[in-house]
RNA sequence: UCACGCGGCUA
């Protein structure tokens, strides 16, 4: 079954629908029971699929035989749901979860965050961030991160940046996409100066910049027509073996 | 030490 999970997995996320169905259907007519992670990677199928009832269904036939929907489980139907612009299922889903006492972990409650950011009400993912610290779930700095670029997105950079105050008080770091999501924002509002301050600051925090940091940075430094300091950076990303794409 | 759920740029 861990071949096999490996095997549906890579054609889910291959696209290969048609193919995952097969070895679905081979499955069910081998009268083999999935185990959770190859229910999981069900459930990750139909919502690809746009096939959220069934998603649901699967979330049903696990709790018949026996095999009880995991964080995980949960967690893939919701990103799912808050892919397609479902929100308030995907809500549903991360109520019914606490309803049948599994605990989110730090995962599962960024992907709500994301969905309430992607939902343009970033005041909505605040609230779930605070609810998983009221819940005694640490955010880790992917939560850090996904809430700061809901603030940039939304033009309220000033808490993003209280963000990562609070982030480091915390005592957790920051890593290139965190940075790199406030250089974005710095580079989106015009201000360059910033935004190369802010990679001084990564590199002295002993954060090395990615492909990421730097296509947003020479896209900041274009707009600007700022294009010798672009062919720098180029030169800089040669040096540090980071291969523009 | 292996399989399933999250965050940044994408022209």
């Amino acid at each position: 079954l861990t071949a096999l999970s490996t095997l549906l997995n890579l054609l889910v996320e291959a696209g290969r629908l048609d193919l995952a169905e097969e070895v679905f259907a081979d499955l069910r007519n081998l009268r083999l029971v999935p185990s959770a992670c190859i229910f999981n990677i069900f459930i990750k199928f139909h919502c690809k699929a746009g096939n959220f009832e069934k998603g649901f269904e699967i979330l049903e036939e696990m709790d018949r035989v026996q095999c009880a929907p995991n964080v995980i489980s949960y967690s893939t139907l919701m990103g799912g749901l808050c892919r397609a612009g479902k929100l308030k299922e995907a809500v549903g889903v991360f109520e019914e979860m606490l309803k049948k006492g599994i605990v989110p972990d730090a995962l599962a409650y960024d992907v709500l965050i994301n969905g309430f950011c992607d939902a343009g009400n970033v005041n909505g993912a605040k609230k779930i961030f605070d609810m998983m610290k009221k819940n005694m779930c640490k955010p880790n700095n992917v939560n850090f991160s996904s809430l700061m670029n809901g603030l940039c997105k939304e033009g309220r950079s000033h808490e993003a940046f209280e963000l990562l105050s609070e982030m480091l008080a915390t005592g957790c770091r920051p890593d290139a996409v965190t940075y790199t999501i406030l250089i974005n924002c710095f580079c989106k509002e015009g201000r360059i100066e910033e935004a190369q301050r802010m990679i001084a600051k990564m590199k002295a925090g002993g954060c090395a910049p990615d492909i990421g940091t730097y296509n947003v940075l020479i896209g900041g430094l274009c707009r600007e027509g700022k294009f010798e300091v672009v062919f720098g950076i180029l030169d800089e990303m040669s040096r540090s073996g980071c291969v523009p794409n």
